[in-house]
DNA sequence: TTGAAACTGAACCATATGGTTCAGTATAGA
DNA sequence: TCTATACTGAACCATATGGTTCAGTTTCAA
């Protein structure tokens, strides 16, 4: 019973695990380039730079126009900003958790009785 | 060549590449939960789950401790702070590149008649 | 003391990833 | 027209990933 199945956000993580291509946006963040360019700059082959760029823009974070011989890269629609909102969310949970009163007696409760009583608040999910 | 070679931020973005890590941390920003509580909740086997832990211990996002039989994982010392600040910095140099775009069209169209700059965004350079 | 529960590790599998080389095609420019 | 540039796609390679099964080891509890 998975409550979140929200595969959209795997393609853009897995772009940003990767220290070329995050060095390819922080590039194009700064200004547009053309796969040689890029290609270039990281020291790699055409090829292995347009599959990068190719995973980037899948991942909706890149662009890329051709224009006669060259195409041209720039920074894509996606901002990461549902991504940010997931780690956001994901840190509010988690601080939420420990900031409640609930933290306190789950303290109290594993002193001393069963530790069981913890693992069976996760079962009804 | 390449100005940015941090690769300590690989790990914790591909730890997030993955709905059924997620998951898991959700989960654990939740309740502190056993392999095979994970297991059960995500429909898997206890050393599919097992590996998905390691790759969120590995990247710093889950800790585990063993006491008896029972391995009980919970949130862990990464809480994603360079990792939103990476993502916040690459927007800020993004901001600030169409920013001072911005201020050239409007100095250069300082007599009105004005039609949205913001939307040739991309189309320069 | 004995059996089940909980985990662990090795081995396996299919597919994905991050690169390469090589052989093209298309275009810019002299 | 001719040539160098810029890209493209196929093929290949090594390794990683996301799972599985199976055969253990430890520990809990009756």
């Amino acid at each position: 019973m998975v409550q979140f199945q929200q595969t959209h956000f795997n393609a853009p993580f897995a772009a940003l695990a990767d220290t070329t291509r995050r060095g390819v946006l922080e590039q194009l963040a700064r200004a547009d380039a053309s796969i040689t360019d890029l290609a270039n700059h990281f020291d790699m082959t055409l090829t292995g730079m347009k599959k990068h760029v190719g995973v980037l823009e899948l991942a909706g974070l890149v662009t890329t126009e051709k224009v006669g011989r060259v195409r041209t890269c720039r920074i894509g629609p996606c901002r990461l900003d549902e991504e940010m909102e997931w780690i956001s969310r994901y840190r509010a949970v988690w601080d939420a958790r420990f900031d409640s009163l609930d933290r306190v007696v789950a303290e109290l409760k594993r002193k001393d009785t069963l530790p069981a009583a913890r693992r069976n608040r996760g079962r009804h999910e």
